[in-house]
DNA sequence: TCGTCTAACACCTTTGAACCGT
DNA sequence: AACGGTTCAAAGGTGTTAGACG
């Protein structure tokens, strides 16, 4: 994973993706542009999105008030549907191991975050659904504050013990096998394990920042888009799910949680019976394997369509309580397009201005025939196309602006992160 | 003294290259 | 030569722990 500011040293750190520009293509009904206005979240983020559709740039009004916070992070009543932003119409996500979250989330669940970055489990996995087969989406993660407190941990609760800090630089994490056709995101559930947390502000690597002893929540944005880098959009759709909600930790706090992790990531399997620290957990695990959790999270059989919508959090335990591949395919996988992807995260120099040598992109999803662009990852521009089905709005409409307030500051050709890696959107108050 | 954070550590999974057989 | 399966080592993810820091 690489950041726009290692991507383009040149751009000095003073460059970022900031606030849109006044847009001279104002022939988007505004009528129809606040109807994509999210109206509960801090959308401010996407706003490079949104208001490429909007008739002029206005003042956002200052988002409602935040719901009061639970009592506690395990004593939260069943949280409510989904919530989301849609310019999508048909298009719906599901969360696909919601049981799981709802397990952490009945104890609370907590992140590590580290300076080097640190993986979210549960990771965020998704299935989506209503997407037009042929045009090409991408798929956005972030995390925002929840509330403008700081949390302590009072040996049995989570407590609200003072203001937040000031918010960081926001970032978005682009699932790596952006941008692919619908049918390719609908073909098995869209997974975001790759994305790191960490508490350095001053992160290289592009991580998303967060500020320990608070709490977050992920979304999930979806993004009709003909191509990674595109001037034009074709709609947004974003996501939440409540019991996704967590508090960032630089060490675990309640010791259920702790447990339950070591029962459900494979990675602490050595924590488990048989391994290191085996009798402080074990009988906690074993129960909770055994007896208390008799659902498991769908585990995906191996060599799938793509590695990179794959994996995440795959409860390790009954074999024979486990279920079946959740969705078998019936046809050969077409090569994943994540490798490119990651090659390009890896390496992202090597794809802009050297044609000669990039590697094949995955043949799912094809370049723009008149684009004329020697790679898909070296345009100047995000390209995210107006048209038919997604974004409700007539196909002969006026192709909105979109990548040309993308940049602040930045000189062109704009540099746009690929796939996997992450965007700062810049930092902006949040209190 | 307390709360928070960091780095080192051992254990584990994942990944990909190398090798082999068909 | 191409393909698929197996093996192995390196890379990376995990929670624990001790100690540093404010």
């Amino acid at each position: 994973m690489y950041h726009p500011r290692e991507l383009y040293p040149s751009l000095g750190t003073g460059y970022r993706l900031g606030p849109p520009q006044p847009v001279s293509d104002s022939s988007f009904p505004p009528a129809l542009a606040e109807g994509y206005r999210y109206p509960d979240l801090d959308t401010t983020k996407l706003d490079c999105f949104l208001s490429g559709i909007e008739a002029a740039p206005r003042t956002l009004a200052a988002p409602p008030p935040l719901p009061p916070l639970p009592p506690a992070l395990g004593t939260e009543p069943s949280p409510p549907a989904p919530e989301a932003l849609h310019s999508l119409p048909g298009v719906s996500l599901s969360l696909e191991n919601q049981e799981l979250w709802k397990e952490f989330n009945s104890v609370g669940t907590e992140m590590i975050i580290t300076k080097a970055g640190r993986r979210m489990f549960p990771a965020c996995r998704v299935s989506v659904s209503g997407l037009d087969p042929e045009a090409r989406y991408l798929f956005l993660l972030d995390v925002v504050p929840v509330d403008g407190a700081r949390y302590r941990w009072q040996g049995r609760r989570w407590e609200p013990s003072g203001k937040a800090e000031p918010r960081l630089p926001d970032r978005v994490y682009i699932h790596p096998d952006s941008p692919a056709t619908g049918a390719h995101w609908m073909r098995q559930p869209v997974s975001f394990h790759r994305v790191k947390l960490t508490n350095s502000t001053l992160d290289p690597h592009g991580h998303l920042i967060l500020h320990s002893m608070h709490k977050y929540q992920p979304r999930v944005h979806l993004v009709r888009a003909a191509q990674l880098c595109s001037q034009h959009w074709g709609g947004v759709a974003s996501f939440r799910f409540p019991e996704t909600m967590f508090i960032s930790v630089t060490a675990y706090q309640n010791p259920r949680i702790t447990q339950l992790k070591i029962a459900a990531n494979p990675f602490a399997k050595g924590f488990r019976e048989n391994g290191r620290n085996c009798k402080r957990w074990a009988p906690f695990i074993h129960s909770l394997i055994h007896v208390t959790n008799p659902y498991l999270p769908p585990m995906y059989a191996p060599g799938g369509p793509c590695d990179s919508t794959l994996g995440g959090d795959v409860r390790e335990s009954d074999p024979e309580q486990a279920p079946a591949p959740r969705e078998a395919v019936p046809t050969p996988a077409p090569p994943c397009g994540g490798s490119s992807a990651e090659a390009y995260l890896l390496h992202p120099a090597a794809f802009h201005g050297a044609p000669s040598h990039l590697p094949t992109r995955n043949p799912s999803f094809p370049q723009v025939p008149d684009s004329g662009r020697p790679a898909p990852y070296s345009a100047a521009f995000l390209e995210l196309q107006s048209g038919p089905g997604g974004s409700g709005y007539p196909a002969a409409a006026p192709p909105a602006p979109f990548a040309s307030h993308f940049l602040q500051g930045g000189p062109l050709p704009l540099p746009y992160p690929g796939p996997g890696a992450y965007l700062d959107m810049g930092s902006k108050p949040m209190y």
